[in-house]
DNA sequence: CCCCACCTTACGTTTACCTTAAATTTCGCT
DNA sequence: AGCGAAATTTAAGGTAAACGTAAGGTGGGG
C-alpha cells in the first residue's frame, strides 16, 4: 500500500492486545492518525480534544456500553462508527445497525476483513467522488521536499517545479530508494523500450534533477552515482 | 423507520423466492423503485436502461460470477454495491470487499439484517450531504467565488454563468485541488472513456474557465499548467 | 599516465500548449 | 418542426518551455 489516508480514527476496546493489533494493522494500511481508548471515560476525552473521521467501537466497555456512547456521539456529530462485539448475539447486532451504525464485525474477525470493511466506510463517507483525502507520498531531502502531486520541489526559498521527465525519473528512483537503478531501468520507466540512444540524455536529466535538488549539485548528497550501473537515490 | 427516499435499487439474484421476499421487504421499508434481474444479462439490460442508487449482488449468477458483474458496473459509476453470498467463504468475502464492494452478507441472513445494512449504505452515501462534515461546494479564487450548485462564478461585477462542461472539469479539479490532475483524469471525467480527439477540446475549455475565474487569463494565478502532466488549481 | 565513464554546458529542435476564429452541434423556444 | 442562440468541437498558426544533441571537460581506476 503506498497511499496515506489523511483520515484520523479513534479505536475504542479494553483489550489493549487487540488495541494493539489494529493499530498496527491500520498503521500498515496508511492510516497516520490513530487514537485509542480503553474505557467510555477516555473516549469521551479523546472526542472532547478532536474528532475523528471515524470511530471503531467496542459494544463491551468497563464503565458503559458501546450503544449508549454511541447514541452520544450522535446527537452530536455525523461520524462513522463500526461496531466490535465479542458475542454473535442477533439481537446485538441488529440493535448496533438499526441505531445507525456503519457496520457491525463480530469477534473473532479477520485482519484482512477489519481493513476492507474500514476503507469501505471511508470510502463511502468521505471520498465518494474525491480522492483528496488520499495524498500521495511526499519525499524529504534535507531541507526540500519534494511533492510529487503537484510535481514540486518546496524548500524555504520557495517552490521549484519539475517537467514531466524529472518527475518520471525520480518517482523511478524514489520507488527504489536506498537500492541502485540501473540505466536501462531508468530509460525504461521514462521513454518505454527503445531506449538505444537515451543514456547521455538520462544523465542531462539527472543534472538538471541535481540542480534542483541538491545544494551543490556537483557534489550530490542524496541523488548519487553508481559508476557503471545507474543512480541511487537516498 | 419511516424515510423514504427516491432510492432505486437493483437486485441481482436468481433464487426467485429470495428476490420477492427482499423484494417486500425493501418495499416495507419504504423503498419505492426496485427492480430485479435474474442473471447478468438482465442485470446488465436493467442498467443500461437505468442507474440505480444501490445494487444488491448476489455473487453466484447462472450466467457468470456477481464479482465480473461489480468490476464492469464499477468501470462506469460508483454505485454503492452490497453482496450476498451463499458460502461462507472468508476468500470470498475478502475478494469481494477487497474489489471494493459496501457490505458483505452471507446467506441465510436475518431480513432486518439485510433492511439495516442496506440503510446503513444508502444513508453514507447519499445522506451524508447534509451533515456539516461534508464541506459546503463554494471555491474561492481571489475576488470571486464560485457556487457549484448554482453553476455560476460570482464577483463585486456580477455573476457570470458556467457551462456544463466547464462545470464538470471545475469541479474535477476542485476535488483535488492542489494536485495535478492529468489529461486522462479530466477527459475521463468529462466525457468518460473514448477521448481520442479531445485533448485539444479540454484545453479550449481551460481558456474558457480562465477567462472566467482569472483576472488575466494569460498569465493564470489559480488554474496553473503542468507541462506534459495535466493541470491544478490552487 | 591514459582510458573510460560520467559530468557539464551551450545550443538547436521539437513538442506541448496557447490562442483565436470558424464550423458544428445542442437545446430552448415559438 | 424550425429557428436562433448558446455551447461545444474542430482547425490552424504561434510561442516558449522542455527536451535532446553534441562536444569539451573532469576524475577515478587500472
Amino acid at each position: 500500500m503506498n497511499h496515506i489516508y489523511e483520515c484520523s480514527i479513534l479505536l475504542v476496546d479494553d483489550n489493549s492486545q487487540l488495541l494493539s493489533m489494529v493499530t498496527h494493522l491500520l498503521g500498515q494500511e496508511g492510516y497516520q492518525s490513530l487514537r485509542t481508548a480503553g474505557s467510555c471515560r477516555e473516549a469521551r476525552e479523546c472526542l472532547a480534544h478532536k474528532l475523528p473521521e471515524l470511530i471503531i467501537l467496542d459494544v463491551m466497555l468497563p464503565d458503559g456500553d458501546g450503544f449508549s456512547l454511541f447514541q452520544e456521539i450522535r446527537m452530536k456529530a455525523d461520524i462513522p462508527i463500526l461496531f466490535l462485539s465479542a458475542r454473535d448475539e442477533d439481537q446485538d447486532r441488529l440493535l448496533g445497525l438499526g441505531l445507525g451504525a456503519d457496520d457491525y464485525l463480530t469477534k473473532p474477525f479477520l485482519p484482512r476483513e477489519l481493513i476492507l470493511r474500514v476503507n469501505a466506510i471511508v470510502r463511502r463517507a468521505y471520498l465518494s467522488g474525491r480522492s483528496s483525502l488520499v495524498s500521495s507520498p511526499i519525499l524529504t531531502l534535507g531541507e526540500r521536499t519534494v511533492h510529487f502531486d503537484q510535481a514540486v520541489v518546496a524548500s524555504s526559498a520557495g517552490e521549484i517545479p519539475l517537467t514531466a521527465k524529472e518527475l518520471l525519473i525520480l518517482k523511478k528512483l524514489y520507488e527504489n530508494r536506498g537500492k541502485i537503478v540501473t540505466f536501462d531501468a531508468l530509460c525504461d520507466a521514462v521513454w518505454g523500450d527503445g531506449y538505444y540512444t537515451y543514456e547521455n540524455t538520462l544523465m542531462v536529466h539527472i543534472r538538471r534533477l541535481r540542480e534542483k535538488l541538491e545544494e551543490e549539485p556537483s557534489h550530490p548528497k542524496y541523488l548519487l552515482t553508481a559508476r557503471g550501473i545507474g543512480y541511487r537515490l537516498i
